[in-house]
DNA sequence: CACGGGATCGTCT
DNA sequence: GACGATCCCGTGT
């Protein structure tokens, strides 16, 4: 065993396996995403950031879900899909926003990362932005942190579940206590009528790397 | 710091 | 044909 392979089995080792991505509680997930590390290996390099905000999206009693009421589209259809997977859309013409399918085959959930504190390869991830400053203007929003980690929507369906893809989440022990966690309503979600106020926003309170607030 | 508007295009009606 | 799970920059305070 050479040191790449070493190296390798080890990266793969704190991957998150199946098992956490299929429970059917994509509100417990999106919990339990903050702290955990999204990593893309893109053209032979790698980028990574440790997340720090997230949204929770469920399609069977959700108004804001894409895939509410059993809309199920060319695009949305990977959210129906078994959890492990991405699912990355185009919004407002510009930014490519990155989810992570969960939940069962057929029952379509997802949570979709609004932020991350950037933590390797910060030499690239400003390249990729366009800024000569590191800091949380980075990787803090969903479009931002997409384009500093080289996410577009041609991932959209790949699996998350092997460091031989281009992305996936790993976990390297870094845990929060329940008080360190904020949960408050969704951004950008008027529309959904009753649903618009669900607390299924989560961040982690003291980083300065969320996205911002209305 | 708050607010306002323009960018830009895939998706669904 | 309208609009969106956003971002950035400009203006004014």
């Amino acid at each position: 065993m050479d040191i790449t392979a070493i190296k390798d089995s080890k990266q793969d080792s704190r991957i998150l396996p199946l098992s956490f991505y299929v429970r059917n509680d994509v509100v417990q997930i999106s919990r339990e995403l903050l702290g955990k590390f999204l990593v893309t290996h893109i053209n032979g390099k790698i980028t990574a950031g440790m997340i720090v905000e997230t949204e929770a999206y469920r399609a069977s009693d959700d108004k804001a879900c894409h895939a509410y009421n059993m809309r199920r589209t060319a695009r949305t259809e990977v959210m129906f899909a078994e959890g492990g997977q991405a699912y990355i859309y185009l919004c407002y013409g510009i930014h490519h926003l990155f989810n992570v399918v969960t939940g069962p085959k057929n029952n379509a959930q997802a949570v979709l990362i609004r932020a991350v504190e950037a933590i390797d390869n910060l030499p690239l991830m400003m390249q990729r932005r366009g800024r000569e400053k590191a800091g949380p203007q980075l990787t803090a929003g969903p479009g931002v942190l997409s384009k500093a980690l080289g996410i577009t929507t041609s991932l959209s369906g790949s699996s998350l579940l092997s460091s031989t893809g281009n992305i996936w989440i790993e976990d390297r022990d870094i845990h929060f206590q329940p008080k360190e966690i904020i949960s408050s309503p969704r951004v950008g979600i008027d529309y959904a009528e009753e649903c618009k106020d669900w607390p299924w926003r989560f961040r982690v309170k003291h980083s300065k790397w969320t996205s911002k607030s209305k």
